[in-house]
DNA sequence: TACTTTAGTGCAATCGATTACAAAATTATA
DNA sequence: TATAATTTTGTAATCGATTGCACTAAAGTA
């Protein structure tokens, strides 16, 4: 079969010796056409291998069925399980997922849009880059009328809609749980606070240290990347001086991991003396000989949210901005890193 | 800014009392444009906030600079690891990566075929499932004269490039490393050997033995799942004969890792009594406290890989069709789990 | 039988950009 | 100044599907 073998509604008109409008309608399953012609019009159709072009009709209809994704990057655990969930929901409504990655830059951020933006996708979801700040890209998303949707890390930005999950109740929760092990001294590894999401596990930590009446010791929060080295740096900064922690909460597994791998060189025992608890439910932490006490944030559920808020939206009146926040409860995973009470 | 505000060159060439055409030349810098009217137009597109219509290019061209990456899963970290590279050297030459996943199954395979050629995306990579067998669906891929190109998974189809690791040799390594380290009576976890990727890293298991003057024992040679529990169980059938293994190379991490926590279970010292190597080098192995030997297969080059392969098979002259097999060389990671000469 | 409905189709414009080919404007040459 | 050569721009068709409006043919009514 030669390149030029698609077959459009024109050359079943001309097969059929009827106009193509009359093919088009008969395949569409317009009540104006009678039904021998409709039979007749879907065999030929199916005869003659026809398939729609898409484009065509994407061109004419304004509406592609692609939506893209934004991500730091893809293949994080973390992210490639919310496009699977998007994905899902989304493909059988007929939408496609465009993925593009930012590489948790801004600049990259905005190019990303653009492009999107020229192709024509129905949507955005995206979670916003480390970097950014300035949301002015985004708001050109808004006036452009295409619907974006926030996911885990969001800015806000009025009329548009997020999912992500109460981070403020999973760090609250992780602390509650260090506290009922018998912690008091407790530290937070937080990630880059010009993000929500961290900001948030922080305060729900600093809230469960106050509802339990314990001052949260100043030096006791950190600021530590998601790896491995700057959790165990973070130990070593720790360790260094008189007062020393009884747990640690870390906003990453990653950093979480470091950490528990420090303290073990250090002849720390765990949970015996340190109790340590991260977050994001990283495959890894259930696998580990002391498995990792962690909160899960139901990705999956995410992505798969995040597509629902997408379709209200566009299902419901153009006219008629949505602005939805959906919030998720995290699940704390108890895990040997923090049980005390075998 | 309402929804119809979408600038054309029509508005532009109004705007300038000039046609379309001109307009479309100039933004395209053709030489039969004079300098003149090209800086007027340009400019007036700037300030007109002109954005090119990429679907109405794409239905004029026949290219909508789309491709479509089928995968099982997104979110298994060799998938969207091979995704990521795939992005990564694309979206420099302007292309999209559309996700579709088959969830192991032929039927989704087939369905995601059709919706991705209706859509009239420029190329398809994909890994195929566990239960393809017929290549029907593939071959019509062909006729429709879309490049197709595996990776990691493929199908022997003639004209059809793929990228993939050079399992044999994987399996070959790995039992090399394991003889070496002493081991004799080596067993081997398989994956469905329905999969090229699973029969050769069987057959560099059996050649190596071989190689090594060892009569592989056909008991020792079992089909095991890609999961923790078939590992264990994997462990007891072998452990509930009189002759047991001293070493286990597993076709998959997961397997692997279920059969370490079996064997220490059991009280079997790794790597003292039995040598353990897995496949595929997913994160966790190296974060275990006994980490885990483990093949690599380099998942981002393959992803940039078949990424250049499809770019060579459109760049290149449309009549030849290219049929280029890739082979990278995995790499062998020796950790703790089989490491005796620490 | 003559006229009104109604069902079934066709014509032609549209979505936005591209591009042969034709035509106009400009410059060069005699 | 008139004509040829060269630039520059415009006209109109095209990609494939959709759809308002017009029109034909068949059925219904008086």
């Amino acid at each position: 079969m030669a390149e030029k073998d698609k077959v459009t509604i024109y050359d079943i008109s001309k097969k059929l010796n009827i106009s193509a409008a009359t093919v088009s309608r008969a395949l569409n399953n317009n009540p104006k056409i009678s039904q021998k012609t409709k039979e007749l019009v879907m065999k030929t159709a199916a005869k003659m291998n026809y398939k729609q072009n898409k484009l065509a009709q994407a061109l004419k209809s304004g509406k592609t069925h692609n939506v893209g994704v934004i991500v730091p990057y893809i293949n994080r655990n973390f992210f490639s399980s919310v496009i699977r969930g998007i994905e899902e929901e989304l493909s059988p409504h007929g939408y496609h997922v465009i993925i593009c990655q930012s590489h948790e830059d801004v600049n990259n951020e905005i190019k990303q849009i653009d492009t999107l933006l020229n192709t024509q996708i129905d949507g955005i979801f995206m979670s916003v880059a480390k970097t950014t700040q300035d949301t002015d890209h985004i708001e050109k998303v808004l006036k452009e009328n295409t619907p974006l949707v926030f996911f885990d890390r969001k800015k806000d930005v009025t009329g548009l809609s997020s999912v992500t999950i109460d981070d403020f109740r999973g760090g609250y929760l992780a602390t509650e749980h260090l506290i009922k092990q018998g912690c008091k001294k407790i530290a937070h590894f937080s990630g880059d606070l010009n993000l929500e999401i961290y900001k948030n596990r922080h305060e729900g930590y600093i809230a469960a240290m106050k509802d339990y009446g314990i001052e949260p010791i100043k030096e006791f929060s950190l600021q530590v990347n998601s790896k491995l080295e700057s959790g165990a740096s973070a130990i070593q900064d720790l360790w260094s001086e008189d007062e020393k922690p009884d747990a640690i909460f870390s906003a990453s597994d990653y950093a979480a991991l470091g950490a528990i791998q420090e303290l073990k060189k250090m002849g720390v025992k765990i949970p015996e003396e340190v109790c340590v608890v991260g977050f994001s439910n990283e495959p890894f932490t259930k696998y580990m000989e002391l498995p990792i006490t962690s909160v899960d944030q139901t990705p999956v559920e995410m992505g798969r949210n995040a597509a629902k808020v997408f379709l209200e939206q566009i299902e419901g009146s153009k006219t008629l901005t949505i602005e939805k926040k959906v919030v998720l409860a995290p699940e704390l995973y108890i895990r040997d890193s923090s049980n005390r009470n075998l």
